[in-house]
RNA sequence: GCCCUGGUAGCUCAGCUGGAUAGAGCGACGGCCUCCUAAGCCGUAGGUCAUGGGUUCAAAUCCCAUCCAGGGCGCCA
């Protein structure tokens, strides 16, 4: 907030002495010695008016400082290559952070955005028929920060898994279950049972059994009627391999509203509604010749940008719908186009207690109808989520697609070196993964083995505490460098995943944030005893003012992150501030010093903490007091 | 073939949407524990921002072309 008062009267001097304009392009510079904000505004009125910037900024500078005594904040102003920079009150401006974080605390950094719109927000979708692997947890750590900041500037957030329990993975394993004499119970846990051996399994066995395609086939439709006994045990097997998966995603401190059954858009009657739409719309043709005789499809002419390609299938000529259909009355749900017509149950026995669609549902809750709907999905899927926004286009207006955001990411792929741990052996630099080929490394296994690693030095940090302390500090700790990991990445560049060069313990890491954090708890919890004396009498050093103006930036960060959905500014943020911590740390001793710089330290470093703590929960990792 | 995305230090990546002298981590080299946790800190070396053109006061950033890498173009999801 510190920065929006600087910012704000940086804005009002300046409308002063040129009441003409409203823009004055605000920015901060990237060097110290050019000042807090500086303005571009000589250079574009130079355009407009044809003269020299220069002289343009002299003028404003002159006129600027006449009017100076008004602004407490702003301490000096200076013209530099025609930039008119503004240095901040340093004294004053250290009161007013500290005043603002010590006030709000776990609130510090809460700004409005959202004003209450409903947000939902879709992501982690794993098919029901295997473990989570790191794949999915990308899609998880994104979706969950996106919810995460997106309340924290005030969306009111649902986060929803949208679990396809109907679709040809999930035949894989019914097929292993029903024809090839898979025990229903194993001693592996079920969704790594089903997933590692089964789907695997199934898969190699198709290579040499065409006929067990058939069988396929056939189960498919069973389980696309929905009235069968395959469809009932098949919905059994899916919601028990869910329950692990949720188990692995509250691992991660992730967490979901609610669970959308994919067949239940089939039977609330939703794809019903929305095939009748598109009727009425004349979106959809029956194809009566050619290769689609018999399907309905989408003419391709009608989809934005994919006019010269293949029109769509969306129901298929046996009458079963594809994924597209249910995905497309899906969004209509979302937004609101088709009503609610799920019917909710609140599922306490999911680890992650949730809702979930179910027949027989009947809390009195409604989620359909937002104002926004972000689908996190990766970028394989980008032309069908641009046929289903092009089609709420033609339905509902350009503007109501604007508020349906396929949120995008690139692939989590192997290193050659990860990929040959799972012998699997090839030229190539990268691998992708697949879970039919078995090639992929499970979230669970890979936090197991993070943890182990942890837990070595955790155990010589601290020889004095039992095998459990050590065990919970090591979990969140291995979490939270997972997370970091999986999330530091810019969504459009592929995390090509390697044990140890991903989830390294130093440098740019989750490890490395935890441990700045924890050594601001050290100095803290050394302190409880001192009282703390007038710290403004202390004149900051240029370290300190550092940091100090970093703090304030928090609230900025929390701003662009959510504006522009990047989870990523939040993890930059905290490194910087660890890297200034650190430096600080290193540098000057806080409890040590002679008062009143030891109370201003001491204010500083809970000052340090707090930010911390509220940055990292924004990206669900966990903060430690030791480690 | 058509469409989309990426290419920045030896490696992995930032660079706040057109601004001032392009920054981190890893790796390499040299230092720092009598001192709040050395999973840390300080210093050195390392760059034709893929290439070529263009737009303008200003380009890693925008436009065009080319090259390289990856993805998409199913009655799969």
């Amino acid at each position: 907030m510190s920065y929006e008062i600087l910012y704000g009267e940086v804005r009002k001097a300046l409308k002063e002495v040129i009441p003409s304009e409203d823009e004055f392009y605000l920015e901060k510079p990237l060097l110290e010695e050019h000042g807090d904000v500086a303005t571009t505004i000589a250079f574009k009125l130079a355009k407009k008016i044809k003269k020299n910037p220069l002289e343009i900024a002299n003028e404003i500078y002159s006129k600027l400082i006449q009017i100076k005594e008004k602004y407490p904040l702003i301490k000096e102003i200076k013209v530099i290559n025609g930039y008119i920079n503004f240095y901040v009150n340093e004294k004053l401006f250290t009161k007013l952070v500290i005043e603002e974080i010590l006030s709000k605390r776990k609130e510090y950094g809460k700004i409005n955005l959202g004003n209450g719109k409903k947000v939902l927000i879709e992501h982690t979708n794993t098919n029901p028929n295997k473990a989570i692997h790191i794949g999915h947890s990308r899609n998880t750590c994104l979706g969950d920060s996106l919810s995460r900041i997106l309340k924290f500037v005030n969306y009111n957030v649902y986060t929803l898994n949208y679990i396809d329990d109907t679709g040809s993975q999930m035949a894989d394993i019914i097929l292993g279950f029903t024809k090839l004499g898979f025990p229903l119970e194993s001693q592996i846990r079920f969704d790594k049972y089903c997933g590692d051996h089964i789907y695997v399994k199934v898969n190699e066995l198709y290579e040499t059994n065409k006929e067990l395609l058939v069988e396929k086939q056939k189960i498919i439709k069973e389980i696309d009627s929905q009235s069968t006994e395959i469809a009932e045990f098949t919905r059994n097997i899916a919601r028990k391999v869910l329950y692990y998966q949720l188990q692995t995603c509250l691992r991660l401190g992730a967490y979901f509203d609610l669970i959308n059954w994919e067949s239940d858009i089939v039977r609330f009657n939703l794809l019903k509604r929305t095939l009748q739409i598109l009727d009425e719309k004349r979106i959809i043709t029956k194809e009566t010749e050619e290769e689609n005789k018999g399907c309905i499809v989408i003419k391709s002419k009608l989809i934005k940008g994919h006019e010269k390609e293949t029109d769509q299938v969306i129901i298929r000529s046996d009458g079963s719908s594809t994924y597209l259909a249910k995905d497309i009355a899906y969004a209509f749900w979302k937004l609101g186009i088709i009503k609610d017509e799920f019917k909710y149950k609140f599922n306490k026995e999911y680890p992650i207690p949730c809702y979930e669609t179910d027949i027989e549902g009947n809390e009195d809750i409604k989620f359909g109808g937002a104002d926004l709907a972000i689908s996190v999905i990766d970028v394989r899927q980008t032309r069908l989520q641009d046929v289903i926004k092009s089609i709420i286009s033609l339905v509902g207006g350009e503007e109501m697609a604007k508020r349906y955001i396929h949120y995008k990411y690139e692939l989590v792929a192997l290193s050659n070196k990860a990929a040959k741990e799972l012998g699997y052996h090839t030229e190539s630099k990268i691998v992708h993964m697949s879970g039919r080929k078995g090639i992929y490394f499970n979230t669970d296994d890979v936090l197991d083995k993070l943890k182990e690693k942890i837990k070595q030095i955790v155990k010589k940090n601290n020889p004095e505490k039992d095998e459990k302390w050590v065990e919970e500090i090591s979990e969140k700790v291995a979490v939270s460098a997972l997370r970091y990991a999986l999330l530091k990445l810019d969504n459009d560049k592929v995390l090509v995943f390697d044990f140890d060069e991903t989830l390294r313990l130093e440098g740019d890491s989750g490890v490395y944030v935890l441990y700045s954090y924890v050594r601001t708890k050290g100095i803290l919890r050394k302190v409880r005893e001192f009282k703390i004396g007038n710290y403004e009498e202390y004149i900051p050093n240029d370290m300190e003012v550092k940091i100090i103006k970093k703090l304030a930036w928090f609230t900025e960060a929390v701003k662009i992150a959510a504006q522009n959905l990047q989870p990523q500014i939040i993890i930059i943020y905290i490194r910087d501030l660890c890297d200034l911590f650190n430096s600080y740390y290193e540098k000057y001793p806080v409890i040590n010093s002679e008062e009143p710089a030891r109370s201003f330290r001491i204010i500083l470093v809970e000052c340090v903490s707090q930010v911390l703590e509220n940055a990292m929960n924004l990206v669900g990792m966990t903060p430690v007091e030791y480690l």
